[in-house]
DNA sequence: CCCGCCGCTGAATCTCAAT
DNA sequence: GATTGAGATTCAGCGGCGG
């Protein structure tokens, strides 16, 4: 039987049958869960081993090295253990949440497919894929692959009949300048002050979530009061967006020095007040468009020849988004820069297209096309 | 036995012992894959049923009707049909995939987690997931999910060991104004002029990818005379796409309409020349200079100091191509890594010269050596 | 005090040809 | 198949430090 730390008395409501909200049960995911009652929880967020299956060390290119997860906890002899342990913990997650709850799981194309199968064979009923695309992902360093920029989170309600589950489309949408709420989310990934950190500092956890991002999942699937169960609580956000949302939380977790710094964060969290429990929304920059989005869409052609405003220079547009002009080749920055001898251009500027009879700035399709993409990020 | 249906003489090259190159095999997709040898194709597009599931009809809020896939293709009796479809059509797949050659699927949450766990259990290998972002998804009339804006597709090598796959690294990242290629796509959906319609107006396929999508696929992950197999061929995006960017393709499809539609359409599209064909390559593709290359020709002496850029650390070349400082001796990178402390180091642009005042990596003179090259060809 | 430069870092399945 | 060695390879953001 595991253990339970009960974080002083953060909430008075939670004394009395409900004795397990608002702690941290120390133990396997698996095990704890058994200290629950049937169809206790409102929702779930689980963020479970991601089984990377990594190789060697890897390096940056100033050969620094890359501090990778390879901590037991996601180590797993092959698909079919990690399949067994997918499958067990969604079971026993099955039975505390209530007929009209939903679990989030969040992952990476390690695991999620074989999660997102689990879930199915189980009998959740996947509600939506939502995609967290991040600002500033790490980059793919030996140039082999695209730049692995997002993870992928599942929301499945408990069984395919269950239709009265919270979401709160109308706060979505308010709180998205009064469009729906779309399926891929923006947010940077979690470092600067929002990073727990040891007396040494370094990280205390080394996947720790944004806030922002579990705020979104509460604030879309559960009302004020409700029960967040998170099986693998890791450094807490589950629980401290929770508590400061005025949710309640169930967190489970192995690792004591997870446990510890978790109960302190959360501790040190103030509550929102009902009429804050508005949804916070996110800035939106100007949508990044880059010139083989122009090829792409046909506003530009391969073979189409682009020339300076002056027509002293003129280059070739390739099918691969790039330019070609007197043996050499780039993108629109570096030929502009090259033609003219120069260190740096701003091709968008620079290079023109010729439309009925008079030459106009690459700049002004880019233009066409971000008002097509106008509320996009 | 599959039919096959010949194209016309789209390309004289294909035929003889290729005869299956650039035409549309009409029949089902593991059977009709038997035409095929092993490892005859270089990369595959697939775009396999989705078994949406889909309850009654959907209206919209002005009561007029969603017309939904409802096809008879999109009908399975269970998860357990579709995951056994799933692996028989892959397993086909697999076999006349070349060893280096590469897999893309595209599905929504319905499928892809199943096709995504059934791709690990066969043994491929993921290389990215990759998110196609709509511009313009259908809303979620009911207001009951979030907007189901995006669609997921996976790229996998044949199998883990594949390390020589085609990918267009520095195309990409110089079309994409010289950034890397993320894993989040941004494209509208197919409609417009793109849409084939027939007679009446009706679309002809109720799927039909946009051509930037297969655009963005076939120049990240093929070369120019490719052949990109695409298993549910439908309204023949694929093979369009892959004729216009001079790749060959290899279409199967059980529809006769889809076929006829598929026909007409790639007959119609004007392949691009082969210098819009060009992919830009990076250093890795550039023929291999020594540094006693840059000595022997009298661009770099032998007693000449090199240091870094910052001057921290300096070198004397010696007569046989090789450096020397503080008593150890090698070639630039490994005294390069050696005075810094560091596993490895790339000389190239570690070491500097100083001409006419400022310094300039080793590697602008090898890029002048390069240049006289290419000269002689 | 501000600005710029530099160093560090984040869930990563991350080289390849020659021998 | 394993080993060796040349040499190719990164984006956004935070924080510290110096001018």
């Amino acid at each position: 039987m595991a253990s339970v730390l009960r974080l002083g008395e953060l909430y008075q409501q939670s004394a009395g049958p409900r004795s397990l909200v608002d702690t941290i049960i120390k133990g396997d995911c698996v095990a704890a869960l058994e200290a629950l009652p049937d169809q206790s929880v409102d929702a779930i967020f689980a963020d479970p081993p991601y089984n990377l299956q990594l190789g060697g060390a890897l390096t940056r290119p100033d050969q620094s090295l890359v501090d990778a997860v390879d901590d037991e906890w996601d180590q797993f002899a092959s698909f079919e253990a990690y399949d067994a342990f997918t499958r067990a913990w969604l079971l026993a997650c099955r039975r505390v949440l209530k007929p009209n709850g939903t679990i989030w799981v969040i992952g990476s194309y390690h695991n999620i497919f074989r999660v997102g199968a689990t879930l199915q064979n189980l009998n959740f009923w996947i509600l939506n894929d939502v995609i967290w695309r991040k600002t500033n992902p790490m980059p793919n360093f030996k140039g082999r692959r695209f730049q692995n920029a997002h993870e992928t989170l599942i929301w499945a309600s408990r069984d395919p009949k269950a239709k009265s589950y919270t979401f709160n489309y109308d706060a979505m949408k308010a709180s998205n300048d009064d469009v729906q709420m779309r399926s891929d989310w923006l947010f940077p990934i979690c470092n600067g002050g929002e990073r727990l950190k040891d007396a040494d500092g370094r990280k205390v956890h080394p996947t720790q979530k944004p806030e922002a991002l579990l705020a979104r999942i509460i604030m879309a699937s559960t009302k004020p009061g409700d029960v967040v169960l998170d099986p693998f609580f890791g450094s807490g956000t589950t629980g401290a967006v929770a508590r400061r949302l005025g949710r309640h939380f169930v967190g489970i977790e192995r690792e004591d020095s997870y446990i510890a710094a978790a109960a302190a964060r959360i501790a040190a969290v103030e509550p929102l007040g009902k009429a804050e429990l508005t949804v916070m929304t996110g800035k939106k920059a100007e949508p990044r468009v880059a010139f083989n989005v122009l090829v792409e869409s046909g506003l530009v052609r391969p073979g189409q020849v682009l020339t300076d405003a002056k027509r002293r220079w003129s280059a070739i547009v390739r099918a691969d988004g790039t330019l070609a002009a007197g043996g050499e080749a780039g993108s629109i920055h570096r030929l502009g820069a090259r033609v003219q001898g120069l260190d740096a251009c701003n091709g968008w500027t620079f290079w023109h297209v010729e439309e009925q009879g008079s030459l106009r700035p690459i700049d002004d399709l880019r233009a066409r096309i971000r008002k097509e993409m106008a509320g996009l990020e």
